[in-house]
Parts: C-alpha cells; structure tokens; sequence
RNA sequence: GCCGCCGUGGUGAAAUGGCAUACACGACAGACUUAAGAUCUGUUGCUCGCAAGAGCGUGUCGGUUCGAGUCCGACCGGCGGCACCA
C-alpha cells in the first residue's frame, strides 16, 4: 500500500512554510475574486467531528479548485470561542475558560491542518481576543445608537437550583441542562435587538440570494409575516377599546367573545370593574409560571376564566359579548388579543365547546346554514348570518367588513425581537455604564474594548446577573457623561454575537482603526460560497443577515447580503443510521481515520458517501475503496516514473479511446465541481483510472499529470506527490486547470436504440448525425424489428437524433 | 396539526422524460501465497429457459406520454423544521 503518512507529512510541511504563504490571498492579484467561506467552529474538548471535515472539504475542493482556474480565492479559518461549553468545562475543572479555548484551538488548528485544507492561516481570528471583541462592542454601540438595542423586562429560563439564568440551549425538556431540575420562567431586565425592524427586508431580500430553498423557507416561516386587519372592540361604559388583530376580519360577524392574553393591559385597567378579581387573578398567576411543556399539553384542552362585569361591543353585530382570559392567545403577538370565532377557528372552537360558549356560523361552505357544527369549518365558502353580506363569497366580504367597521390593514410577524443578555462570564461584555443621574450610557468607541477582566471565581453568583457583577474594581466606574460614579452593564453577549460579523474580520484581521478596511470589504463582498450546516438555517444565519443590514445602512458595508451563495452539508449519521453522539456510542473519530488510510482517503470518502447536501450514514468499510483507488493511482505514477528513466523506453501513448475519454472525464469533473457533485465527480475519475491502468507504465506523463490536476482538489497530497513524481517542482495550486477539447468529448457514432412500443429490443451502431429517414430504413430492415413487426405496419415512428428510434406498432 | 424534503440491488448510491442499478462497499468464485492478509481477474436485481431470449422490476394505486425512477393526482412510510402566531 501507498505511503499515505510520509507523502501527507512531507507535503503538510512544505505548505507550511512562511506562515503558509502558498494560500495567503491579498487584493491585489489579477484573477477574479473568489471568497469561500466555512462556518468556523466552535473548538470543543472533543476535537474536530466528521461532519466538520465533511464542509471543510467541500470549501476546499472549491477554494484549489478555483485558484486552478485562476481566480482569487480568500478562504480563511477562525474560531468561535465565547460561548457556555468553555465556561462550563472551565466550572468543572476549576481552570480558566482562555485556557481551556487556547488548549482546544491548538487541536482544532493541528487536526485541520492534518486534513490539508488550504486556509490563509495569516487571518486567523478569534472571537475571544480582545482586538476582535473590540469591533463587536463597536458594532453594538452602533446598534444602541441607531435605537435598535434596548433593555426591557423580558422572561427568561431560570433554574432554581444552580441560581443562574439558562440558555434556552440549555433547556431540554424544561429541565436544565446539567442539574435536571426543573426550569422557572422568571422575568428580568434585559438587553433586547430590534431585529424585528428589518423583518420585511430579511425576508424580501431572501430572493436575491443564491441559497437551498429549504432554508429559505425555513427563514421565511420563523419570520412568519401575515397580513391581516386590526379592529377596535369597544368597551360598554368606558372609553376604552380593545384592538385585535385577525387575518379572517371575514367571521367577525361571528365573533361571539373575545380573548386576552394573560399579560394583556387592559386587565389591570379595568380590575376595579372585574367581579370575579381572585379567580382571574389566579389564573393569571399559574398561567405565567406554566412551563412550555405545560402551554403545549393544553394546547388540546383549553383553559381560561371570564372577566366578569366586563363586556365589549363586536362593531358588526353591535352585540354585547363577554371577554375571557386565554393563555392560548400570546401577548407578544400581534396586539395580544383576539375575537374569538368558535365556528371558524380550531382553537376557538376547542375554548368554546370546553366553556360552553355560542358557535355562529358564518361561512358557509355549500351556502346551506349548519346550525349543529360538529368542528370548526376553516375553509372558503359563502357568508351566512351576516346580514347584508349573505350569500357573499367570503374572501369579498373580508376587504368590505373591514371597512365597514373602521379597522385598518395590518401585517404582523412571528419574528420576535432578540434578547442579547447572558447572566454569565464568557462572552463580549455589554459596552455600557448605568449611571444614577444620567440613566444608561454608553461606553465612549475610543474606550473599546471593554475587557473581560481575569476573575478568581466565574462561577454563577446565585443572582440573577453575570459573576462580573462581584468584581466590584470593574463594575463601579465613572460615568463618561457627568464624571459621577457609575457601574458597567455586568451581563455579556450572546454566542451569536462573534459569528454575526466574523467574515468580515478575515478581510482584514489586524485593521485597529476600523473593523475592516472600506477598500478591502468593497473588494472581497459578498461571500461567493458559505458552506455549513442547516441547524444555522435560522439564527445564525438571520442574525447575520439583520448586523449586516445595519452596517449596510451605515455605510459600513458596501453589500445588501453577506452571503450570496450557501450550501448546506447534510449530516454524516452513525453507522447505524442514528445522529452521531456520545451517549449512543456511534461516533467516528477522523483522526482514527486520517492514522489509517490518510487525510486524502478520509476527504476522499467524506466527498464520495453521496450529494454533499443529503444525510448519509457512515458505512465502517466504505473508506477502504477510496484508499485503494488512491493506492492504485500512486502504483500508476510510480510506474510511469520508473518508466520514464529507463534509457531507449519507447515513447508511451495514448490510446484513443483513453485519450477520449480523458477529455469527457476533464469535462465532466469540471461540471461537477461547478455544481457541487462531487461524488459523481470523484467516480468519474475512477472510471478514467481503471481505464489507464490497462496501458499502466506505457502511459505518457502528460495524461498521470492531468489525471494528478483533476484530483488535487480531492486529494491535495497524492496529487501533489504524482506531479512531482512527473519531474515538476511547482505546487499544483499554481498550475491551471485542465481544458478539455469539445471535439473528442463526443463520439463520432453512437448506439442507436431501437424500440418496439417504448421497448428495447435492439440497437445499432451507426453515425451521430445520422438523418432519420436512413435511421429509419435501416430500423426497418432490422431483423428483430422483422420479427416483432410481421406483416403488420408501423403506426408511428418517434426519431430522437442521436438516442433511439421508437416503432410503433 | 402546519410547512418542506425523501422512498431505486444485500449496503452507500448513479441516471438533460429515452439502455434502470454507473461508481464503490459487501458477498461468491478463481489466480498468487505453505497459509493468512494485501493485490489482481471474474460473477453478482428477480422469475422462466440448455441457450438465444422472454417476462417482471425504482414505496402503493391511478393519470399524462410513442416512452415515466424522473411530470401530474391520491395514498402509505421515513426524515427535517415550526408548533395555540388568531
């Protein structure tokens, strides 16, 4: 077998060079622009994933496959360091999170470069350095100032028993992450970003932008945007209204009662007039301490309590009608009450029939009335019980009840706005003093960054606030505006902060003027390929979209969207087609790989498993074919290089049939590549290769030198090897891709099918461009033709120039 | 419940509406070997047939078409996302 660990180190070291000068991008090379991205990772204790190496790969092949063809490619690395693994890793063992970052990057660095993955290692970033979080503190102020970032009472996940605010990523299955105690919802002071503001354009410039649809989709439902009517109901004996807001303003005629949220206003301004004050109180109450495992099993059966003594005027019927208290309806949603319409709504109907409420139908859908419904109708149909509009389509009455009643056209969104805080140490802290006399300021840009400052103990304090609160040096300041005594904002940033802005960072990591140079962002915008996995469909990759937007309207950035083009990788399952995990014991571990058959076969193989967007289960003895097909393309080279240096070997050629097909496989790698099929691209090769191996040593250097060009992106280490071991010095990264002649990529004759009904029953080899009367002549006289024809005569004949002849009979 | 994607050999998977199962794994047989491993060669959807060949076959049922894995409709199964969003 081939010397897959010597020929991989040797190359490994010589890339390295000069701080890996060979793939160091600056804007001033010729070639057009290429920016290929990876979603840079989180460095966790356990080391690099395959699902890692599976995008990283990809990114790979499209970064040296494109340098081949001359562009100029940016393809840098980074490293997501805040975040809560770090911080609880360090927790458990009573060691700082920098340490624990700086240990894992260390391994991620040294496992990527394993892999031979072409990263302009000078860009380096992390998010965790203080030159980096310096710009996501700026980017924050710029958020503040713009009126997008502000605090609110907002309720969070709380646990009861390690004192601390949880992540809702912590939560799992309303119990906490690390203790299983059961989570409280608790409402605090919170940092809250106005992403809600740029809902319409996130979702409207998701068109321009080159990406799977299903993560379009995806985007566009979390954004949820529905058109709608608000209407005012009235209060009796006050001045009062209570606004809702419906997208069926159609059924208001059969609006029997209407719903408030839990939270709603109204309930506290009219508590004097509510009879039955404990009982709705009571409900509130429990109502707010539900957990959302509870909300979802009441999502069946209804709950609620009447506001007695309160009654409102539905605008159409003039009826008196009742007002209840749900927490199926959500305050944050629309105006945090709704009509209810039992005959026409699931949920209404469920809270009607559990109650005892009246069901009115009022859309019919035959046009017959249906006093007994035995569901709620949700369909199109025909008004009934609605007085002058009877009979009336309902989607016509819908535009004219609104009117009709006064209510305006509105548009809501399922969007909500972002909370920001995190009551923990490892993240950017909030660039912002909280002085008595001069309210919330924030910290001056010249002053950034704010450093995390080294703490004995990071541990939760047991409040509701971040440890840094208990280091009274940092948090007791001055305020920058009165000079009075102030103290810092002790919460700090989300995760997703770092990642919002990061492919920025890489157009110029070591800018301490700006966060990037105007010149340099202009040159290499947008991302030309983002590849990473779908669980970024929506936050990260919204909440990037949203930060650039904003730095877009400032003037910072000069492109609309970041990313133009993104691919998915599909997940690499367990070899029992089970999600990867620990607990589950099926995780496969790629340095385990990369021992046994070498960087190029694990890339190979990751590459080969199927379309790079589809889930694919790692199958223990697929990797072998990649290594021996590796192994026989270096026992190939090698052949032919000792040939080579034999005195009087006579001059090698080759066949044309393997010539020609050398030019279809040159055209069909690069078609692939273009289109991201790189599994069918890498079996193409193979094809070529058991073709070559029949001519072996007698094969001319110049068709080893195209084969080792079409499989550098693959396999950089053995490519490399083979076109050195064809008496070149230069790396392939500088060599141009292979052209394929158009003229010997189809074959002058072909097989013509001939079918009898749409069956095949023979074929014939004849001239490409053979003309259908002739082809048709000699089908004719085709003795299996013959046979099936008889005496009886072809009904039809379908000529298809070039594929196949069809007689029907 | 709603939205989206996907169902092809023993397995991973190929196939601009035109030869279904390329390529690879596995299995079986053979060569080499004292042997094992590695390597190389061959066979490998099902049924019938000595063979030539015929019939069947891409989750199920139906449709469009000269021709359907591919397009359309209904259903069954799996996966992913959202989930009381009025």
């Amino acid at each position: 077998m081939y010397p897959h660990k010597k020929i991989e180190t040797k190359w490994q070291k010589k890339w390295a060079a000069n701080s890996f000068e060979l793939w160091h991008a600056d804007e001033k090379s010729r070639g057009e622009k290429m920016y290929v991205l990876d979603m840079f990772p989180y460095p966790s204790g356990e080391g690099l994933h395959v699902g890692h190496v599976e995008g990283y790969t990809a990114s790979d092949i499209i970064s040296r496959y494109s340098r081949m063809q001359g562009k100029n490619v940016l393809h840098p690395m980074g490293w997501d360091a805040f975040g809560l693994p770090a911080e609880n890793f360090a927790i458990k063992k009573k060691t700082h999170p920098r340490l624990v970052v700086e240990k894992n990057v260390r391994n991620f660095a040294k496992q990527l470069r394993r892999l031979g993955f072409s990263y302009d290692w000078q860009r380096e970033i992390n998010t965790t350095d203080p030159e980096y979080y310096r710009w996501t503190q700026w980017i924050f102020l710029q958020l503040l100032k713009q009126g997008l970032a502000y605090e609110a009472e907002v309720p969070v996940n709380w646990c009861p028993s390690d004192k601390t605010v949880l992540a809702n990523e912590e939560v799992i299955d309303d119990r906490c992450e690390r203790c299983g105690n059961l989570v409280e919802r608790r409402k605090l002071n919170q940092w809250v970003l106005k992403i809600t503001a740029y809902a319409d354009r996130l979702l409207e410039d998701l068109d321009m932008l080159d990406w799977p649809s299903k993560v379009k989709e995806m985007q566009r439902n979390w954004i949820g945007r529905s058109e709608g009517a608000e209407i005012e109901f009235p209060v009796m004996d006050s001045n009062l209204k209570v606004k809702v807001f419906t997208t069926r303003a159609d059924t208001l005629p059969g609006a029997t009662y209407i719903v408030l949220a839990p939270e709603h206003d109204l309930i506290t301004l009219l508590n004097a007039r509510i009879v039955n004050k404990n009982a709705v109180s009571e409900y509130i109450d429990r109502a707010k301490h539900k957990s959302d495992r509870e909300r979802i099993a009441d999502a069946k059966a209804k709950t609620g309590v009447e506001l007695k003594g309160i009654m409102v005027i539905n605008p159409f019927t003039k009826k008196e009608i009742p007002v209840w208290v749900s927490d199926y309806v959500l305050g944050g949603y629309g105006t945090g009450a709704v009509m209810a319409v039992p005959a026409h709504d699931e949920r209404d109907f469920a809270h009607a029939k559990e109650f005892g409420l009246p069901v009115v139908e009022v859309v019919s859908p035959d046009g017959k009335p249906h006093p007994e419904m035995a569901e709620a109708f949700t369909g199109d149909g025909v008004m009934v019980n609605a007085g002058e509009y009877d009979n009336l389509p309902n989607h016509i009455a819908k535009d004219r009840i609104v009117e009709c009643v006064g209510g305006k056209k509105r548009t809501n969104y399922k969007l909500r706005d972002w909370i920001f805080s995190r009551q923990r140490y490892w993240g950017e802290p909030i660039p912002v003093i909280k002085c008595a006399k001069c309210g919330t300021v924030p910290v001056p840009e010249d002053q950034l960054p704010v450093l995390l400052p080294r703490v004995k103990n990071y541990e939760p304090t047991g409040e509701a606030e971040s440890p840094l609160a208990g280091i009274r040096k940092w948090v007791n300041v001055e305020c920058p505006t009165c000079k009075g005594p102030a103290k810092r904002e002790t919460n700090t940033m989300p995760q997703w902060a770092g990642s919002c802005w990061y492919y920025l960072r890489y157009l110029d990591p070591h800018n301490a003027e700006a966060l990037a140079d105007k010149a340099k962002e202009k040159y290499w915008m947008p991302v030309d390929a983002y590849i990473g996995g779908v669980e970024h469909a929506v936050l990260h990759l919204l909440y990037a979209r949203f930060w650039h937007k904003v730095l877009f309207d400032l003037g910072v950035v000069s492109t609309k969207e970041p990313f133009q083009k993104l691919m998915n990788q599909g997940l690499i399952l367990g070899p029992d087609g089970q999600k990867m995990s620990k607990s589950r014991g099926n995780v496969v571990n790629p340095d385990l790989m990369v021992d046994e058959f070498g960087a190029d076969a694990l890339r190979l193989y990751e590459m080969f498993m199927g379309p790079l967007e589809d889930a694919k289960p790692w199958q223990p003895d697929g990797i072998v074919g990649l290594y021996r097909f590796l192994n026989r393309f270096h026992t190939l080279a090698a052949g032919v290089a000792k040939a080579r240096k034999k005195k009087n070997a006579a001059p090698a050629a080759l066949p044309e049939e393997t010539n020609r097909l050398m030019h279809k496989t040159i055209r069909k790698v690069t078609e692939d590549f273009g289109a991201y099929r790189f599994n069918t691209a890498i079996s193409a090769l193979m094809i070529l290769l058991n073709d070559m191996e029949k001519s072996a040593a007698q094969l001319p250097k110049d068709s080893v030198q195209i084969f080792a060009k079409l499989l550098f992106p693959l396999a950089p280490h053995l490519a490399q090897e083979a076109w050195t071991l064809m008496g070149n010095e230069s790396p392939l990264d500088h060599e141009s891709w292979p052209v394929f002649d158009e003229k010997l990529t189809e074959d002058a004759e072909v097989e013509l099918l001939i079918q009898i009904n749409g069956k095949l029953r023979d074929k014939m080899k004849v001239a490409k461009t053979i003309p259908q009367e002739e082809a048709e002549k000699l089908a004719l006289a085709n003795q299996r033709v013959k046979e099936f024809l008889g005496n009886k005569k072809p009904a039809k004949i379908i000529f298809v120039p070039g594929r196949l002849i069809n007689i029907v009979i």
